[in-house]
DNA sequence: GTCTATACTTCGATAGAC
DNA sequence: GTCTATCGAAGTATAGAC
């Protein structure tokens, strides 16, 4: 919309989404970035004053987007149940759009977040957040039973990043033909943990005290 | 056992462990993992050929023991629910007994494999298949319901892993007060997953027709 | 804003003495 | 088997012309 699309600014960015998720932050070769993004190196670093700046521009970015989508899903009007199963396909509608985001995703986590400032680490901690706000609401409503919102978080999105992450090692393993390896496609593993989390979050059936074995 | 104890390959084993752990395949620097060894950098070659030829050795040998304590679990005449709860704890105790492991995989899942040959591939990928067997044998009995056993796996070990790995960056969160990050004890989070994966393997209570809404 | 050429540094790996 | 010293290849970043 602006004047003259400056493309270079977004396809750099683009381009280290893809290179960071392949690669790590060690790995990624600026090089690399400014020949996929077909830009100068020198303008690469004009646009963003170092490898670590891009990286933390690009995750801050990532991470505050996907936190918008759940957000939204958090604020609307649906119920838990359907907030939930609606997070879940969220975040796979989220990651077919940015396919570089679970690889990072996993790797940050490795990291322990050293290459992250404080606004990246904030960015980052606004998913997990909003994830447990709707299994927070869930709980205080009565419609699920007792759980920690926040382990709540790791049993939902963990799957669904580790599956949608592993692709690429799960076809690098299918071409030695070991059994068992075929990769269901991620639509088919979003039904499964739609369906394992509706059960597993689900209320006691009521006895007599509201105990059981 | 041996004549003289050479401490050295194990000690740069546990060595590299840690720095692939913190750093990854890319990041970790050979100087660094001699010194925590304490060998020399020429002893570390000597031993292992190349920075590569190490991180597989460590990888093979990592992945071959987490999957034969599943096997051993697997092989045993607990019943099925049982075999999955002993899983989960074994895995946790596994990763008590080698914390570099959790971070290790995240990566390698991230990398796609990239640094591994076919041996330490089938090596890896005898994890899921120890743990996918599991499933299969409660399915097959009847004690759980149809899952999927490789869906199954990703839904109970990739928490797991994320949980454990995770501690060092939500510690980084923590430090900048963001709300709900206390982290809890991963002894507590074993028991959340088993409660979880104990509910959402459960058989539908048997209706007229077997068919819900 | 854009490019070329290059300075400076780090790192994996080895030669060669003992 | 063990160590010191060092080579050569990459890799981040910038200077300076246009």
């Amino acid at each position: 919309m602006a004047r003259l699309p400056r493309v270079s600014p977004d396809a750099i960015l683009a381009a280290a989404a893809l290179e960071f998720a392949e690669r790590g932050f060690a790995g990624a070769r600026v090089d690399r970035i400014a020949r996929r993004a077909q830009v100068n190196k020198a303008m690469l670093y004009y646009h963003f004053r170092s490898k670590q700046h891009l990286y933390r521009t690009l995750l801050r970015r990532m991470f505050t987007l996907a936190a918008a989508r759940l957000q939204t899903i958090a604020a609307s009007t649906a119920s838990p149940a359907d907030k939930v199963a609606g997070a879940l396909a969220g975040m796979a509608a989220f990651i077919a759009e940015h396919a570089p985001f679970p690889r990072i995703m996993l790797r940050e986590v490795a990291e322990g977040g050293v290459h992250l400032d404080a606004d990246t680490l904030k960015a980052l901690a606004a998913v997990p957040r909003a994830f447990g706000a709707i299994v927070h609401q869930g709980v205080e409503s009565g419609a699920f039973r007792r759980v920690d919102p926040m382990f709540a978080y790791f049993s939902m999105l963990a799957p669904l990043v580790f599956y949608l992450a592993g692709a690429p090692i799960r076809k690098e393993i299918g071409h030695l033909h070991v059994a068992g390896f075929r990769s269901r496609p991620p639509a088919e593993f979003v039904r499964h943990m739609q369906d394992a989390v509706r059960r597993s979050f689900a209320r006691d059936p009521q006895r007599k005290r509201g105990r059981s074995s």
